[in-house]
Order: C-alpha cells, then structure tokens, then sequence
DNA sequence: GTGATTGCAAACTTTTTGCATCCGA
DNA sequence: TCGGATGCAAAAAGTTTGCAATCAC
C-alpha cells in the first residue's frame, strides 16, 4: 500500500487527504505485525505531531478499516486493538485476515496465515446459504516456555487474569 | 449441568451457594444458544428477584465462567454476551466451544458445532509448541435472506454500521 | 460468629459526540 | 468558498470497585 493508492481510495470515498490520516496510515505500516491500541498509536502520533487529539485517532481508525487498509482486533484485553491488513488474495470480497493465538500465561500474541477454514465455510453455504466474506480466529492456550515453566498444570482461577 | 453439580462446585473453591448464583445459572439454563448480556440477564433475574444488582450479575457471570459453567462472548456489538457452556467432550482441558457467523446485513448471528481446526491446532504444536485449549472462531458475511436481498452487493461504507 | 456476598452508588475506562475552528480541494 | 476534518471537552456506555449491611455456613 503506497501513498498514491491510499489518495486514490480518499478521494473515490470523497475524503479528504490530510496530514493526519497520511500520518496514521504511515504509522500503522512503520508497525507491521503489531496489536495497537488507540492510544498506543495516539502516543506515536504525537511525537511527530503534537497537537493531533485521540477523537481523531479514532476517526481516522475507523476510516482505515472502512477502506479495507487496516483490521481491528479484540484481543479480548478490553482494548480494540489495530494491525495493518494483509494484502488482499485476489478473490473478490475476501480479506482473510490471520489468525491468532494467545497465550493464556504470559498474554503474549502469536499471529499466523494459515487457511483450513475453507472446508468449515464450504459447508455453512451449503447448509445456510451463509456466503462467509471475512473471518477471525483466536486460539487460547499455553506457549512453549509457559508449558516449560508449568503455568499449563495449574488449576483454578488463580492464572486467569494478570 | 444439574443444580447439585453446580452447589459442588462452589463448595470446592470455598465459595458460597447463594440465590443470587442459582437464579443466574437457571437463567442460563433456561435460555441455551442465546448470547445474553449482562443488562438481559439483569432483567431476566430481576423478574424473580427485583432486589438484585446489576453489579452482582457481573460478579456472578465471572464465577460461572471461572468454573467453566458458561462462556464469554464478544460479537463485536459493544456487549460482553454469555452463554451456557457446552458439555464437555471428556479431552483432559480442552472445552471447544461452538462457533458464530455474524450476518453483516442483519446482524443475525449463527451458531453451529464444527470441528475442523484440528489440524490447525496440530500445526501449531509443532511449528510453535503453542497448546490450545480452547477457541473463538467468528465468521463474518452474509446470510442466504440478505443475500437474496441484494444486501451483499452493496460497496463502500453505506451498510457496515446500523 | 465470621468471612464471603450483596446492593447501591460512585468511579473508571474506553470510545463517541457536539461544537467552534480550521483546512483541503 | 464551503463542506468536511480537527481538537478539545464533555458525554456516553459498559464494567468494576468501595463500602456498609446482610447472608451462608
């Protein structure tokens, strides 16, 4: 996604093209692979301009969503979280985003492509007549060094929040 | 999932059999494959029991998750939504829950039971030695009425909120 | 009796909105 | 010029917490 494209679908929505979304689009694509939480990319924007308020993060958020640039995440932390998106396969209306596991005892976030739900939206055309366009995966679990140290063999509730 | 399970269960984690958790299970019970929110739930309870807080239904959905008894939902609607779990199928720690397809049309959500990730869990043990205990599979699209009203067809921004 | 639980209200947190000002086309 | 965009502050909405009174055991 260059610059140019993203002028391109401003102005094909009428939107304007401003420092701020140019900023925020630029930002979310300088952290590829991350999780960002609006105020985590508030606190970046206004490094390199001070004066941008959060409301405009958030707008500006939901128009990079709009245009398909940008995916929001609910990493269920409380927070929505947003990653730049992947380039599209081709196939028409679909954006399949990758999937991700978290890990239960140190939160961490592991993100991977991978598409066997092919098979799972086959059957719900067939069965619902459910045409299936986008789709969000979340494992739970333990990672390797959580189940090292044993955090997989604790019962109760005593390690379901941090 | 009978009364007598649930007052067992309490017991072992010290935690006292009130009415206030047996209306709230009951509720649950009584209403399997809807995703209720706390307010629902709330005014579901307060037929039976018009005293009861809002702030003890939350306290009370927490103890049924933590014990395994329901499950949390987020359908991207702003709301946490609980539903009553689903048996156990006897794997040691493993509690796979149905999945959704979220209509983007009319917001109807479908449940169903597949298990097809499988194979995807597997790769995950060993690329990543990641272990999954549990998943939330969410499939956005359209369902076969909104389809068959054209609501599929729609470009830009025009039906993505209602 | 004693510690857990409840109800209420207030607090908290994230996100949205109203509005005057400003800016892009 | 002019409608959209911004910044600020206030509001909104869902959820959590503090605390005194109450309840389970």
């Amino acid at each position: 996604m260059n610059e140019n494209t993203f002028k391109q679908k401003l102005k094909e929505k009428n939107l304007k093209v401003t420092e701020q979304r140019l900023l925020v689009l630029n930002l979310m694509a300088e952290h590829p692979g991350e999780h960002l939480t609006a105020e985590e990319i508030h606190a970046l924007a206004k490094e390199k301009q001070p004066e941008i308020g959060l409301a405009t993060i958030y707008r500006t958020l939901q128009v990079l969503v709009d245009l398909g640039l940008i995916d929001k995440l609910n990493l269920d932390d409380g927070f929505s979280r947003y990653e730049l998106g992947q380039p599209s396969d081709g196939r028409e209306g679909l954006r399949h985003h990758h999937h991700h596991a978290i890990c239960k005892g140190c939160k961490t976030v592991f993100s991977f492509e991978e598409d066997l739900l092919d098979t799972l939206e086959q059957s719900l055309m067939e069965r619902l007549g459910f045409a299936v366009t986008d789709h969000e995966v979340k494992l739970f679990g333990y990672c390797r060094s959580c189940r090292e140290r044993g955090l997989d063999k604790l019962s109760g509730t005593e390690n379901m929040e941090v």
